[in-house]
RNA sequence: GCCGAGGUGGCGAAAUUGGCAACCGCACUAGCCUUAGGAGCUAGCGCUCGCAAGAGUUUGUGGGUUCGAGUCCCACCCUCGGCACCA
């Protein structure tokens, strides 16, 4: 037996895989139960890095394990390619972002595929190819003419770096996730989906899926629902003359309206006023002016409340107190009504503001709510209400490299979808592909490409310069997947009925309120038109743990502890690195990288590679052998089910510290192998095809069979405690009484001294595994 | 501030779900083997006392329930993640 060389079988059995088709899927096979399982397609970045063997080396271990169990399992894979790392990328390095894409794509198709997971590439899924985008195309078309994807003029982030419009979603703490410049606000047209057409199902169906509870509090948050009432307020402009204004406030707490001792309403509002004709004083004037060129985290990062008394007074409908109101920017005029009614006794924010303008605080006691609600709609003044945090989802980008928005804008006859038939529209090749300050797209520039004739009035009209953002292309990949080349439809309903919706899907947690929300959006979408059949797009869904380097901080260039997969697998082989990062931690934690670590498992690999040797057909093993094999299939299985991989590993150690000094037959060493295929899948093949003298490969094997009968308990070790304290273990025969435990431990020369003089209060007694006795 | 997850040896972690805390590894120590070792083998390894047998003690802190608590209940502290002048 030569020395285990994993670089020299590891590329011998991934050749041998792909010739033998072993990973091709089909729709049907017999009649086993077909199983998609999804991860979230790779980025073309360059280069693979620890977190995309995380991703993707160890849901496969999870994928091997279901066919081995008899479900007919497609583990897809692909590349969400357009994108603006990709161009920026492609700036720095002077070239064309396509040739830098495609240069990327074929790297890390090699990269891929030296993991040796079960990936199907024959279906791969690439979200540049025309083939592709003509769907994602068509599917805005579709929400456009359906008046689910509209454009307006609004609030929109800007990011001055990128040079481009950001989602909602993209902003983390009013930065540019991408980049962490600073965002601006700006008032622009764009193009949106009406994700708020959904907000209530978004939240409400959560409740039918199998998802980790995180991911769903994170979207509930994020659509961040709250139940409360609209209020109005009678206004009297001029002090003591009643008028037919009013200003509506929204509330949670419409029990604490005796407390509410003044109004607040947004800068945002009181703008609007102004314009319906509302004399405002100069200050206050100034003040509206002055806030709304704050940036948004001036306004955010304020320590100290800002305002102005607007001289105007308000009638509290529940109280008829009059009271005054303010502007002031910590009221926000996108988020309800943008005016609140101020409680200084059950609101911080209030208080400050109250106690530093000297405004009253009264302690008037709660009301019943439903009372309360009851009074104020009799009196027309209040309605129940929810507001939603959720905005709809801006999907234009002033960027070159992504998927044309097809749409027209003719002079004459507005905005309108490009005809089905002609699309794709494909991107034109551009050389400068550069963003500009200004807002404009790239795009702009193609001046042939721009040039249409306007399908209405057959004037010259001109196409649409926007490009769609990523996200777009990516929330309905894994359809995909079910028909890669369907070139009538985004894949046939008889197609995706045989894999849709997604049985599981492992993935970032940092998808949470991005690609899932919007995922969901779109299948629901999807579904109102009568193009899918289901409405969410993934039943279960778990997020992985992040490995950390060395230093358990989080891999960077700059901090120095990245560790590349490339060389650790030139080193220990793909087996050793997968088997590695199951054995960290539990999948869902994650884990960090310990240099020293990957040591251990390469070890148990060499000793599994060496223990060939003892296994004898002519031996023939103890029952008790036959039955530590028999709990480990079971233990194993259910590991791997529940994502555990590290303690699948660390039973797979066991089970080969126990075996070792052990005689089995060929058959209880098949058995081990089989346990071990999904963990290792190259070791395994070359010690079942090679030395077994196999001549079908190991995975396409059944998982071994747990015997649940088969229990093999001869001895067992009894705890013997005294007071709830160990004092003793007695090995003794299986299944034996109390009586006859009693009788062996009562006079154990152990246990006497501590019973000594002393009253034997009470004993319990747990089968085949303890005693106490309580003096 | 609100919501969520977590806190166990020097490190990664395990614990049949209320029944031997620390499995499996890493690191470390001693010995063997070796021309050599960043290879292999054997033994030890939570902490304290002890040559040892053994005893005491230990799962963030404090309390409770129980014959028995890492696990259940109450209060608090800390770490990480999400949301956040969201009314």
């Amino acid at each position: 037996m030569p020395k285990y060389n994993p670089q020299k079988i590891e590329k011998k059995w991934q050749k041998y895989w792909e010739a033998k088709k072993l990973y091709i899927t089909k729709d049907v096979v017999g009649k086993k139960e077909n199983r998609m399982l999804l991860t979230e397609f790779a980025y073309p970045s360059g280069n693979l890095h620890i977190g995309h063997w995380y991703a993707f080396s160890l849901p496969d271990i999870k994928a091997r394990y279901l066919r081995m169990q008899g479900y007919n399992v497609f583990y897809p894979t692909g590349f969400d390619a357009f994108g603006l790392p990709a161009e920026n990328a492609a700036i720095k390095h002077n070239i064309h972002p396509e040739t830098w894409t495609r240069q990327n794509i074929a790297y890390m198709t090699r990269q891929l595929k030296s993991m040796g997971t079960m990936f199907d590439w024959s279906r791969k899924v690439s979200t540049i190819d025309p083939d592709y985008y003509q769907w994602t195309q068509w599917m805005f078309v579709e929400f456009y003419n359906a008046g689910l994807a509209y454009r307006a003029v609004t609030k929109v982030n800007w990011c001055p770096k990128d040079k481009t419009v950001l989602a909602n979603e993209q902003v983390v703490n009013g930065k540019c996730d991408r980049c962490s410049s600073e965002v601006l606000q700006k008032d622009l047209a764009q193009w949106m989906f009406k994700i708020t057409d959904f907000k209530d199902e978004l939240i409400d169906d959560l409740t039918r899926l199998d998802w980790q509870e995180t991911a769903k509090l994170g979207q509930i948050n994020w659509i961040g629902r709250s139940e409360g009432a609209k209020i109005k307020f009678m206004l009297e402009i001029i002090s003591g003359k009643p008028s037919k204004y009013f200003v509506e406030v929204f509330t949670t707490r419409p029990d604490t309206i005796f407390g509410a001792t003044f109004i607040v309403i947004s800068p945002e509002l009181a703008k609007t006023w102004i314009k319906n004709g509302w004399k405002a004083s100069e200050e206050v004037r100034g003040y509206i002016a002055k806030s709304l060129a704050k940036r948004e985290l001036e306004r955010q990062e304020a320590k100290e409340k800002t305002g102005v008394d607007t001289g105007v007074f308000a009638v509290n409908p529940a109280s008829n107190e009059k009271i005054s109101v303010w502007v002031a920017d910590y009221v926000l005029g996108q988020y309800g009504t943008g005016a609140i009614m101020a409680v200084p006794t059950h609101d911080q924010r209030d208080r400050e503001f109250a106690e530093k303008f000297h405004l009253p605080i009264s302690d008037a006691p709660l009301k019943d709510k439903a009372q309360i609600m009851a009074l104020l709609k009799n009196k027309g003044a209040g309605q129940d209400y929810k507001t939603y945090r959720l905005h709809d989802w801006i999907l234009s980008r002033q960027r070159y490299w992504g998927v044309p928005i097809p749409m027209i804008n003719c002079p004459v006859c507005g905005y309108m979808p490009v005809a089905k038939k002609e699309l794709p529209v494909k991107l034109p090749p551009l050389k400068d592909f550069k963003p500009t300050d200004d807002g404009a797209s790239p795009l702009a520039k193609a001046t042939k490409w721009l040039q249409v004739k306007c399908p209405k009035c057959a004037g010259s009209a001109q196409r649409e310069t926007d490009t769609m953002d990523t996200f777009v292309d990516s929330s309905w990949y894994f359809m995909r997947y079910a028909d890669p080349n369907n070139t009538k439809e985004f894949a046939a309903k008889a197609k995706m009925k045989k894999w849709l919706p997604v049985f599981s899907y492992l993935g970032g947690a940092e998808h949470t309120t991005m690609h899932l929300l919007y995922s969901r959006f779109f299948i629901k979408a999807l579904h109102k038109l009568g193009h899918v059949d289901f409405n969410e797009p993934f039943l279960n869904r778990r997020n992985r743990g992040i490995i950390l380097g060395p230093d358990n901080q989080k891999m960077s260039k700059s901090r120095g502890n990245v560790i590349d997969p490339d060389g650790e697998v030139k080193k220990y082989g793909a087996d050793a690195v997968r088997m590695y990062l199951a054995f960290m931690g539990p999948y869902l934690h994650g884990g960090s990288w310990n240099p020293g670590g990957i040591t251990g498992v390469y070890r148990f690999l060499n000793r599994v590679w060496n223990f060939v040797g003892l296994y004898n057909s002519k031996v023939k093993p103890r029952a008790a052998v036959l039955g530590i094999l028999n709990d480990y299939i079971k233990s194993i299985g259910t590991h791997i089910s529940d994502l555990d991989f590290n303690t699948g590993v660390s039973d797979l150690m066991k089970l080969l510290n126990e075996l070792e000094s052990e005689q089995i037959s060929k058959k209880e060493y098949e058995t081990f192998l089989k346990l071990l295929a999904p963990f290792a899948p190259h070791i395994a093949e070359e010690l079942w095809q090679n030395v077994l003298k196999n001549k079908t490969s190991i995975h396409l094997q059944a998982w071994p069979m747990h015997d649940s009968k088969l229990i093999v308990k001869e001895k067992v070790f009894l705890i013997v405690q005294i007071n709830g304290k160990v004092r003793d273990k007695i090995e003794m025969a299986g299944g034996i009484s109390q009586k006859q435990v009693e009788e062996i431990v009562l006079h154990t020369p152990k246990i006497k001294p501590w019973l000594e003089g002393k009253q034997i209060k009470k004993i319990i007694f747990i089968p085949n595994k303890l005693i106490n006795i309580v003096v």
